[in-house]
RNA sequence: GGAGAGGUGGCUGAGCGGUUGAAAGCGUCUGCCUCGAAAGCAGAUAAACACAUGCGUGUUUCGGGGGUUCGAAUCCCCCCUUCUCCGCCA
């Protein structure tokens, strides 16, 4: 959620900040308006309550010394209307308020490159040698289906289109590459989190999916709850509404978690195979800091990730979004991590690695009590490391061998 | 899922219609004492919002929502949740 003050204070540097995310200007103008209205309703409603308060009190104190009450009894009563009237007035105007202001995402950082989409992205860095076959490589979901590691078929009959049944390696690895995962996330200092797979309502939108990006999730159908389409979603709701102490931070927890999406609309031979589907593996990293913590903290977190790309030996790259390509809704930076696929012969994203600042925390009110005694929000990281799929896969490609066979790594065996 | 009992500040726990944002204790902080510390003594110690921004003033909040009342932590209704017993079950 957008700040108040910084609303109120500095309204242009909203407007700038949203116009690069597509935001109408209108929408923040009309946003101050309605606020300045609010304002003025609460000042009066709040008038009324005192004048009543005072009244009532006095009530309570002739009573006991035995003196009459009803003309002043009467007149609180109609003060008391007026109230309900006045306070009912406000309830629309902040219910609209407060839906526009749900409805706004998280202004980008200085830093980010303002963009259309993919293409104005801004490559950091690339690591690893792609890799130099000598024979043409072949995509995982063919190999997959060759050795019945991956069977779609049976995916599709049990739960529908994009959904995939591992066997044998395909399932053996990627246990393996969960635990690679978790155990390089718990050596770096990550508390180790097995959270719920589903959620209730008000935790989606402490994080950022609702009420805006409801289509997207899966709801559950006897109960005001959604299957969570990450772990982000259950590990940075899990200090909401809590008062944490400077000691404690940085926070920094790790999840595995299935993930949950419809994905409407996506398809093509770029998502083929274990690239998209409704349900998937991703062991999620969050950090929760001070905000003066933030910036270096995301530095960490991509370098969190990197790593089990460094040690499984995949060639990646990577991207600082642009403002476009942010989908992030709750995001002010992001950096994607992209693993090379031999097949497509391009580099697809892996990981996302986002500086979520105070975004989250004012949605879910997560604070610290500073040293100076004052309680601050706190700001909200999180990253993938990795996406166990997509890992599965590009190892698959990348370790593929002439003769059909793969020749794992080491470490996952 | 059924029955019963609860949900009060950082914690324990009183209050069960009026000046109670809430006793008492613990914890924490500050001052005194001390060479220093402990003990002791004195005081401070919730959050959000609005207005004033120099101290400040007001509103709201006792699980959540609605109602009764001039006035609700206290009474009524609904929901959530915790505990105990029963049922069911990996």
């Amino acid at each position: 959620m957008i700040d108040l003050q910084l609303l109120r204070n500095d309204a242009e540097k909203v407007k700038k900040g949203l116009a690069k995310r597509g935001v109408a200007p209108e929408k923040v103008e009309a946003l101050i308006n309605l606020d300045e209205e609010i304002r003025q309703l609460t000042k009066a409603t709040e008038k009324l309550k005192a004048s009543r308060n005072e009244k009532s009190k006095t009530i309570g104190i002739k009573i006991k010394e035995g003196l009459p009450v009803e003309d002043i009894a009467r007149e609180v009563k109609q003060i008391g209307e007026q109230i309900k009237k006045s306070e009912k007035e406000m309830e629309a105007f902040k219910d609209d308020f407060q839906s526009m202001l749900w409805d706004l995402p998280n202004l980008p950082h200085d830093l980010v490159p303002e963009g259309a989409g993919e293409e104005d992205n801004l490559e950091i860095r690339k690591e690893g040698a792609l890799p130099d076959f000598d024979f043409e490589p072949r995509s995982h979901h063919e190999i997959g289906k060759e050795c019945d590691w991956l069977d779609f078929e049976r995916g599709v009959k049990l739960s529908g289109n994009k959904f995939v049944v591992l066997k044998d390696q395909g399932a053996f690895y990627s246990r393996h590459l969960i635990q690679f995962m978790l155990n390089s996330a718990r050596e770096r200092g990550y508390l180790e989190v097995a959270p719920p797979l589903m959620a209730k309502r008000s935790v989606f939108y402490g994080s950022g999916q609702l009420p805006k990006f409801e289509d997207d999730l899966y709801k559950i159908q006897d109960d005001d709850s959604f299957l969570i389409p990450t772990g982000e979603v259950p590990l940075v709701n899990l200090y909401a509404d809590e008062i944490l102490s400077e000691e404690q931070l940085p926070l920094k927890l790790t999840c595995l978690s299935s993930c949950f999406r419809k994905e409407a609309g996506a398809a093509g031979k770029e998502t083929k195979g274990l690239i998209r589907l409704h349900q998937f593996e991703k062991v999620e990293l969050v950090a929760v800091c001070k905000p003066d913590q933030s910036n270096q903290m995301l530095d960490e977190i991509v370098a969190d990730a990197e790593v089990i790309l460094k040690k499984l030996g995949l060639p990646y790259r990577i991207m600082l979004l642009c403002t476009g390509d942010m989908s992030g809704f709750s995001t002010s930076k992001t950096y994607d991590l992209e693993v090379w696929f031999p097949s497509l012969k391009k580099y697809v994203e892996i990981s996302s690695c986002s500086n979520c600042t105070d975004f989250q925390a004012r949605r879910a009110k997560i604070r610290y009590k500073a040293s100076t005694g004052k309680n601050q929000l706190v700001h909200t990281l999180n990253g993938s490391a990795l996406a166990v799929g997509r890992c599965l896969a590009a190892v698959m490609e990348h370790y593929q061998q002439a003769d059909g066979s793969i020749a794992w790594p080491d470490m996952l065996k």
